[in-house]
DNA sequence: GTATATCATACTTAGCAAGTATGTTATTCC
DNA sequence: GGAATAACATACTTGCTAAGTATGATATAC
């Protein structure tokens, strides 16, 4: 099974809303979440994961929400993946986590390679 | 987080081993258990699915064990992934499993696109 | 000051990949 | 024939962690 988080997923519909909003606009997650139907408490953490990795910036108070600071269309999903998932890698040994069976492992080169191939493509899709 | 299971992992490792076999050579899941630590029943179900993929074979009885059928070298991860996994896709709805966020989601297009990639890169990655 | 937005952290749940248990059937060798 | 050891088959349990929830603080607009 080779798969996308649930979380990237939700980070990039949400990143699509906000690419259409007009200059000075903002989207606030409660209505998002409606639209969407994904939960609001879920998008929190995610919306602000996209602030941190500064994709997006929020105004808070009643007419508050986020938007933009960059221009969306240069905007990545690899960006996506190591903003939402604080790292990148087809493997646990490729993202950093220590294996036990390290010392017998025969795939190391072959899910490397894979791997640079992977993070290309995700390098060169843009979320527009 | 995008990821590639441990049975597939598991199945690569254990096929890299029988290749490695001269002809008429059999390796027995019990032997290869020792040598890669990997677990013994885990094995067994995986090189179930390998044989039901006609990717292997295997000759029962006392120096018995598991052989490859075709040449190593034509065998590629998709190949893998579907024997082991029974799909392939890199969200849920890819695999064809139910979606409940169907009507809302605003992602087919960009993850279908990412699919055929992903997929054309596993059938071009020989396991050797 | 009230309403509503984001911010922050901690906790719970649930799905399913991963691993385990147990018994059956086939083949080799003595 | 019978012991040993291989694969075959199915059903069950565990444990990880992604996914979702709860609660309260802080900021801004009107």
């Amino acid at each position: 099974m080779i798969k996308v988080s649930k979380q990237v997923d939700y980070a990039v519909q949400l990143l699509r809303a906000l690419s259409k909003l007009k200059e000075g606009e903002f989207l606030s997650l409660r209505k998002f979440s409606k639209e969407s139907t994904i939960s609001f408490l879920f998008l929190q953490r995610i919306a602000r994961s996209l602030k941190a990795a500064k994709i997006i910036d929020a105004s808070r108070g009643i007419h508050g929400g986020y938007y933009f600071v960059l221009d969306p269309k240069k905007i990545n999903m690899k960006q996506i993946v190591d903003a939402v998932d604080g790292n990148f890698g087809i493997t646990a040994c490729l993202r950093g986590q220590p294996c036990e069976r390290e010392k017998t492992c025969t795939n190391k080169d072959i899910f490397h390679k894979m791997n640079i191939q992977v993070e290309q493509m995700f390098l060169e899709t843009s979320i527009i």
